[in-house]
DNA sequence: GCTTTTTTAATGTCAGACAATTACAGTTTT
DNA sequence: AAAACTGTAATTGTCTGACATTAAAAAAGC
């Protein structure tokens, strides 16, 4: 591992940015134990204090675990699925809140990177995702759900869409994209004639899906962006009319 | 903000969880200082250290930074499309390399999320992008270039096509996707007779996309998939023939 | 009024210590 | 002999206290 000379930066980062290199060079392999804080201490000439806060910072990326105890230490971590799932949410999320990326910029390229998974889903799916979306589709049309539930029902619907692709790095890829839309979606308020449409359409990607017609589900997702659009569009237009 | 109990978890873990989650939630605005790492340890009941790991673990991930001097401390951090690229492109990479993902699943997801920028990058595409595209295609035809080059500059053709779809977020979605394949790609090596095939197959996509045919555009990535799938295919049924 | 110096508040780093945890080896008991 | 128990050593987790470094603001000097 290379050496820090006393530039600018914090010790701690230009360690963990060294270790980091290590384990993505693949010098250091999953489940690779590192030396112990004493030891890289040792070997960076800094404090253990200083070790721990890198060391602090790769686990914040699940990028290394640690264990106490005897046979204990900092291990090379095999990142898995629903750690990156969570990741890519999490950021997902805040760079749309905190960018004022527009709803309709966002729309688009959720539906956009969606409709990638029409054709493998339409090709693929099993009996399990069609029963989730119908579930997702029967519970959206219960009258007394908040805006709230609804939406997070749809996430859920378009998740089984999305994971009936069977292709995990896909699922990976869109979590952050479907989940994000998510704050978006509940600024909206849906009216029970918006909710109807949006169920109907709902129905008709699950009939898509079911009939294994990827054109048509890709059909159907396309319809349902342009409904959300308009829908987006009429009630953030009613809001600024009112301030 | 929350307590911690005496549970099982790192206590640095617990007070980062909390301070993100105040983030998220809102309750804390980008630019927003937090208090000072004296006031969160008293805060917390715990030691200025284990504040700091905790500070540590938010700034890997971007959510803060800090600035020494009398009125320094840590910040909220607005994430910027480069710092959540980055972020984005490390997690799919390991992720990738990490959980043996088939050469084959992770190209069919990159191509199907490609595809979806198809007809926006059609439609959208300004002069700049399309010479970006052209210029790497005739990058590409040199013949000196070694295998890693020739990949980089793959990388740089797609990441064009996908710039010029002319949406950050569906950028950032697919930076990750289009990176981490340069791993795998690397490790197949080209004939000259390969090259020759992609950089036709580049060109038609080009050619679509100065002409503004989004299909045209899909059938290329389509009909590069496919090339890219047989050729790895290939080299790969040698390899295994070989040991 | 402008420049320079001093103060001050904050993070960055260090040193040393103790607590908590866990594997392993050795000892005792059954 | 096998199983249960105990002690030991190694390692991370946490605390205390201190000093260094930085950068802005206040004070001093011209």
């Amino acid at each position: 591992m290379k050496i820090d000379p006393d530039s600018s930066a914090d010790l701690s980062a230009q360690i963990a940015t060294a270790i980091r290199d290590e384990i993505i060079a693949g010098r250091l392999i999953v489940d690779a134990r590192l030396p112990s804080e004493a030891e890289l201490a040792d070997h960076f000439n800094v404090s253990r204090p200083t070790v721990r806060e890198a060391l602090k910072r790769l686990a914040a990326q699940s990028l290394i675990r640690t264990q106490r105890g005897a046979t204990g230490g900092a291990f090379v971590n095999r990142i898995s699925f629903p750690e990156a799932y969570a990741q890519q949410i999490t950021t997902s999320t805040l760079l749309l809140s905190m960018n004022d990326v527009s709803f309709e910029t966002a729309c688009e390229a959720r539906f956009a990177l969606e409709r990638s998974c029409a054709a493998l889903c339409a090709h693929r799916r099993s009996a399990d995702h069609l029963a989730d979306m119908r579930a997702e589709v029967h519970r959206q049309s219960q009258p007394g759900l908040t805006d709230e539930a609804f939406c997070a029902s749809d996430v859920t619907f378009h998740r089984a869409l999305v994971d009936g692709a069977g292709n995990p790095v896909l699922s990976y890829q869109l979590a952050g994209a479907v989940e994000a839309m998510q704050p978006l979606m509940n600024m909206i308020t849906f009216s029970a004639r918006d909710r109807a449409r949006i169920v109907a359409l709902h129905v008709a990607i699950a009939d898509a899906v079911e009939a294994q017609d990827g054109d048509a589900v890709a059909a159907g997702l396309t319809a349902l962006e342009v409904e959300t659009q308009t829908l987006a569009a009429r009630v953030f237009a009613a809001r600024a009319a009112q301030s």
